[in-house]
DNA sequence: TATTATTAATCTCTATTTTGTATTAATTTT
DNA sequence: AAAATTAATACAAAATAGAGATTAATAATA
């Protein structure tokens, strides 16, 4: 058998108290127990850790002395961890990874995190940037606790929460025949090579929106990065269809791209807190998810 | 409630196997007992820690790994408590305190400790000089484990295993009038002022030598100390009556005394180890008390 | 798509452990 | 000598841990 943290505090107090009856008495427990305790104790470890004296207590013998210092280590232990338990459970601070979809994160995360900072100074945030199916495998592996993401297509595993949404537009070069209408529809496109921004649940987010128009884009580039749809297009390659516009039409690499509203009906994007569904939320992840609402909210 | 160490062990296994069957399985407990001790973990410190996945096992929260990484290291803290109840127990290693009255311990002390050292090189004795009753106090104070004294008039409370036993001499200066003879009845120094070793049970044994002869002696001094006894013998202030016998017949300061046996019939002295009655020896104690055994048996 | 396998939770019952009450034994204090 | 103190013991009650059977949810497979 093995000691217990019990047995380990009772002989504590005992220790401190040199009398088994007054340590029950502290310790809201009958003498007999805590006599119990203390025997069992002795018995796991083969050790006599008392000196009793009839009717003046015990005393403890020499082992005893330094084994009680070292329980009284472990005890102390022991609370930290209890603490550490609590406060991973309660406060907000400390460690917080949250996982990101990758094309979310420039757009918001920079003045998120600001607005975390200043609400919670105490909390550490990492982020777990990637495409959308790995956010959700790390959130569902546990390794991240809460997730920024496009609402599409999630595991049923994972509950959202909507922030906003926001709307789809075309992108062309400014020099496009189509630049200076004030919208279009995709079917106007139809003729004209597009360039894809090809990740895994995004790809078929875009697919859906030309099957709702009654389109079929013709492909002519895939590319897994945001920056580099915009440039293709500023340099002419071709179209493309994106929720998100930074607040620059210059691409990186110096072209002009313009937005365009999209006349057809279209179905907004969700952008979504995400976190395992039956899960409940450390005050951490519910502080950054309370942050993330109220940004959003005020636009 | 508080959590156990057994819940810790429980989790850490869950979180290696990342299955609570398999874990469960390599702990030699039912599936449910574990489900159910992780479910009380996280009741008792609000924090969740497992992600349940259905027919997949489960996965650790974030919060979940943090507490795992310290509880792993409570656990090792507590396996080092164990060894040292063990150790402290079992092993004839570390730290011995030994009560020694004070007049027997330059007799004898120097060579035992070298014979322990030998048999036992990793024990390290820590003397405890007192007279009598003090070794006695720290004895069933648990201040020490294990005494070297002579028996007289020991608490009941204390074992005590005879050693070898000592008879008691005359000391007298070598110029005495009596140093000459071969042999003394306390009767003949009836006149003679006397030098009383005055320590708390010792002075009740000589007085006693003197009543079993009939004889009342004439206290000239009391002292505590042995060799001003010798010294003031030496130096033809009165004889004395002592146990034991230095090697040499110099006192510290020059002097000369010899040592007559006594003529009348007398108790012996027994030197014996002493430790609380009901107290089982550590290892420890006991390398100790063989060695001591040892010592006087061979002379 | 239907079936089988996997896995954690739940329910119920049993065994174990802990605790409390009453009592005893040894001893100190009065 | 009597009363008080204190730890241990015996025994019953309560709490806890654990096992077995079953269920629910899902994955894997045919």
């Amino acid at each position: 058998m093995q000691y217990t943290l019990k047995q380990l505090r009772y002989l504590v107090a005992v220790a401190e108290y040199g009398s088994v009856s007054v340590a029950a008495r502290s310790l809201f427990i009958s003498q007999p127990a805590l006599s119990a305790a203390i025997a069992q104790l002795e018995n796991s470890l083969g050790l006599p850790l008392l000196i009793r004296h009839h009717a003046r207590g015990i005393s403890v013998t020499p082992a005893g002395r330094q084994f009680v210092a070292r329980a009284r280590g472990l005890l102390g232990h022991a609370n930290e961890l209890e603490l550490l338990g609590r406060e991973l459970g309660d406060s907000v601070r400390g460690e917080l990874i949250v996982g990101c979809f990758m094309t979310l994160t420039p757009f918001f995360v920079p003045k998120l995190l600001k607005n975390l900072h200043q609400s919670h100074p105490e909390l550490r945030v990492q982020l777990a940037e990637g495409a959308l199916d790995q956010v959700q495998a790390a959130l569902l592996a546990g390794e991240t606790e809460i997730g920024l993401v496009y609402d599409i297509d999630l595991d049923h595993q994972l509950a959202t929460e909507e922030l906003t949404r926001v709307r789809p537009h075309v992108l062309v070069a400014s020099n496009h025949r189509l630049a200076t209408h004030s919208a279009v529809s995709l079917s106007a496109l139809a003729t004209d090579p597009m360039i894809l921004l090809d990740l895994p649940h995004s790809r078929d987010y875009f697919r859906s929106l030309f099957l709702d128009a009654g389109a079929e884009p013709i492909i002519r580039h895939r590319t897994q990065s945001f920056e580099l749809v915009r440039g293709l297009v500023g340099q002419g390659h071709g179209y493309s269809v994106l929720n998100l516009q930074p607040h620059s039409n210059r691409t990186y690499d110096g072209g002009r791209v313009r937005c365009i509203p999209i006349e057809d009906p279209t179905t907004d994007l969700a952008i979504a807190i995400a976190r395992p569904r039956d899960l409940q939320l450390t005050h951490r992840a519910a502080a950054f998810s309370t942050v993330c609402r109220r940004f959003f909210a005020d636009g």
